[in-house]
Order: C-alpha cells, then sequence, then structure tokens
DNA sequence: GCTTGTCTGGGACAGTTGACCCACTTTTCC
DNA sequence: GGAAAAGTGGGTCAACTGTCCCAGACAAGC
C-alpha cells in the first residue's frame, strides 16, 4: 500500500463505507469490511478514523453533500409542458432506484441508525434537509422553464414532493410492483400539479 | 419462571422483541435483550424458537396481522365532510408517531432489515400490503360515511396514501419540525381529495 | 545524513453475540 | 405410579466485532 494522507484516506474510507452500505446493508459494514473494499489493512482505519460511528457521520456528510443523492442535472428533463416535465423528473427517480435499490436503501438505514445513536442524531435533520433543497431547486427550476410558478411556498412543496419519493421508493423496495409503481407516479404528479398557478390540475 | 408451552412463550418473545425493537433499535435487540424483556431465560428462546431471525420473523407477521400498526378504529373520526375526515384521519396517525417514534423507526428498520435478508425478502411486500389494506378500509369507510366514493380505484389511492404517510413519518423523524409536519399534512389531504367523485379539491 | 514526525502492517485483546448442550424438574398420559 | 414427553436453567463455545498496540518503513526538514 502506498502512503496516503489520513485525510485522503478518511475520505476514501467513506465512499467504501457507502458503497459497502450499499451492496451488503448498514450492519455488513463492518470495519474490517471498509477496509477490504478501500483496499487498506485494519490499523489504517483507526489511524484514519477515531471510531466506526466517526466514519458513520462521514458518510451521511457525504450524502448530505449530495454524493449518493440524485442530482438535478441527472433529474431534470426537457418536456413540452410543465405536467409533464414533474412527471418525467419522478420517473427518472424512480428509474434510479430501479437501477440501485441497495444504493437508496442505504439512505433509509443510514438514516434510522443515524437516529438511534445520540452522536449522530443531528445528521438526519441535515440529511432530509439536503433531500428537501434539492426538490425545491428542481420545483423552482421546472417553473421557471415553462413559464410559470407554484401557489404555494416551494419548501412546502418540496416537503411534499420528498415525502412523495421516500413513500414511491419504499413501496417499491417491499413489494417490486412495476405497475403500481407507475400509477402511484401519475397521483405523485397530480399531487404537485395541484398547486400551480393556473390551478387547474390537467 | 412457571411453566409456558414453547407457542405461547414464542408469542411473548415476538412482543418483548417489538417492544425491545422500538425502545432500543432492531440492532438492540439481540437475543438477550429479548429474554430479559421477557423475562425468560436464554435457554428457552432457542427452545421456542430456531433463530433469531426466525423470531424477527414473527414479528413482522405480528405487525403484517395489526399489531404495531393502527387500527382504523383508532384513526376513523367522524367529521362534518370528506375533507375534514380525511385530514383528521392524517392527523391522528401522525399524533401516533409523535406519541411514540420509536414503535413507528421499528417497521422501518424491521422492513430494511427483512429486504437484506434472503430469508425474511418476502415479508416486506405482505407488510406493505397490510398497510396498503389498512388504507383502503379507510378510504372507503370514510366515502361512504359521507355518501360518496373515490373517482380512481382505491387500491391505487390507497398506496398514494400509505406512500404519503410513510414520507410524513419519516420527514418528521428526522428534523422533528410539528409546523412543517401540520402543512404537509394540508397537501397531503389535497393530494387524496383530488380523486373525490365531484373532483372539486375544496 | 540524520532526526523527527507521519504512515503502515500484523497481531492481539476484551467484549458481545447467536447458538447449543446437558442435567434437572415438571407435566402428561397410560 | 411410572414412563415418556415437555419445559427450564446454567454454563459453555466459537465466531465476530471495534479498538488498540507496537515495531518498522517511509518522507520531510534541518
Amino acid at each position: 500500500m502506498s502512503r496516503i494522507p489520513a485525510t485522503e484516506r478518511r475520505t476514501a474510507l467513506a465512499h467504501a463505507a457507502l458503497a459497502v452500505i450499499g451492496r451488503d446493508g448498514l450492519a455488513a459494514a463492518t470495519t474490517r469490511a471498509i477496509v477490504a473494499e478501500a483496499g487498506m489493512s485494519l490499523a489504517s482505519f483507526h489511524y484514519a478514523v477515531a471510531s466506526r460511528d466517526e466514519l458513520l457521520s462521514d458518510v451521511i456528510e457525504l450524502v448530505v453533500a449530495g454524493e449518493g443523492t440524485a442530482t438535478s442535472e441527472s433529474l431534470l428533463t426537457d418536456s413540452p409542458d410543465l405536467r409533464s416535465t414533474v412527471r418525467a423528473t419522478f420517473s427518472a427517480y424512480l428509474g434510479l432506484v430501479r437501477a440501485d435499490p441497495g444504493r437508496e436503501q442505504a439512505m433509509f438505514e443510514l438514516t434510522q441508525h443515524a437516529l438511534r445513536t445520540p452522536a449522530l442524531a443531528e445528521l438526519p435533520k441535515q440529511q432530509y434537509g439536503s433531500y428537501q433543497a434539492l426538490a425545491a431547486q428542481l420545483l423552482v427550476a421546472g417553473a421557471a422553464v415553462h413559464g410559470t410558478s407554484w401557489s404555494i411556498p416551494v419548501d412546502a412543496l418540496a416537503r411534499l414532493v420528498t415525502a412523495l419519493t421516500d413513500g414511491i421508493t419504499l413501496a417499491w423496495l417491499a413489494d417490486r410492483d412495476d405497475a403500481a409503481a407507475e400509477t402511484l407516479l401519475d397521483l405523485a404528479t397530480d399531487a404537485v400539479m395541484t398547486h400551480t398557478l393556473n390551478g387547474a390540475p390537467e
């Protein structure tokens, strides 16, 4: 193993941990599994980071910073009207979930674990703030493209969008029912489109 | 410890496990913690159940059977109109979450663990089927009381309601923002009311 | 060139966990 | 009443986990 400064090792470990969690789950992300994924020796772990929980904190910060979450570029499409845009964005998101279910499940597992761990209890708040900020950004951009705006505060609508995507994801993870998921995407689109300035859900 | 038949011990262990998971999380629900909660000796555990995962399977079946989930009686209220009923039911649900956050978190943890465990992988499908059936039941009952019905299949609407409640719960668990949760309840109500026969969301 | 500080590898340790074994007691049933 | 079955308790085991230690290798600065 070549010599790598501790700070670099730290971020490499966080990335490795995220990979392991996505593939095998949080419970399988032991210190040994993480260093194996990163190609390091076990001693490097505690040289770079004080404890496993501290590394998990780094992992969540990684998620908050946007990695692990989809970027707005990958979700925002150009469609003839706002309704199509919203629907296409929901659809693109579901596509990401279906392409890598483990990664999305990793987000839930990290949240649940952080909520149960006093030292990490503040992180889910940031995590969901990050999600909602992404949703808000997409909502503003989508409305702007089609020269419209929303009839209620974007923050409130962003929270709705985040709740919907979480719910859509959990339901699909549980039963993998593609048809039902598509129908739910339609309803989610309706729910958002109710709050356009012109008001008409059609 | 008095003598108890193995089948009774098995259900008692499942209830104890659910209590431990709700209080301390799934990771803390070790065989020793569970038997301590149930007031049994460790040997009784493996006499009543073959493995820890088998007991967790029982726990999820408990959830599917309705325990751990709110009953429709506790959620269905009588309100002057359908919109008020829907809104009050959402509100009652959020009240349950706020009263015992750990219990609702336990549901998520059980789902995530089951999804990662091949032997339990089928259970989340039943779990979410159970949630959606409860939602469908509430939707039908609510519409019937006010002499209306829904403009789309109840199953599809039930999936939307379940997705919304999951999303509302996760967001509240993460940031404990009561005001934002109330606003989100309004939007969730709008999303459901869009699909009444008369159509008007007002 | 040599000292100082940074990094690395292998090994070790204590604690916890799921599982299990065996001797014992209690119930059941003939 | 006695044999068979059912249930109980304590102790034990191997595996795994997070953490740490220490001897050595490398890089940087004087």
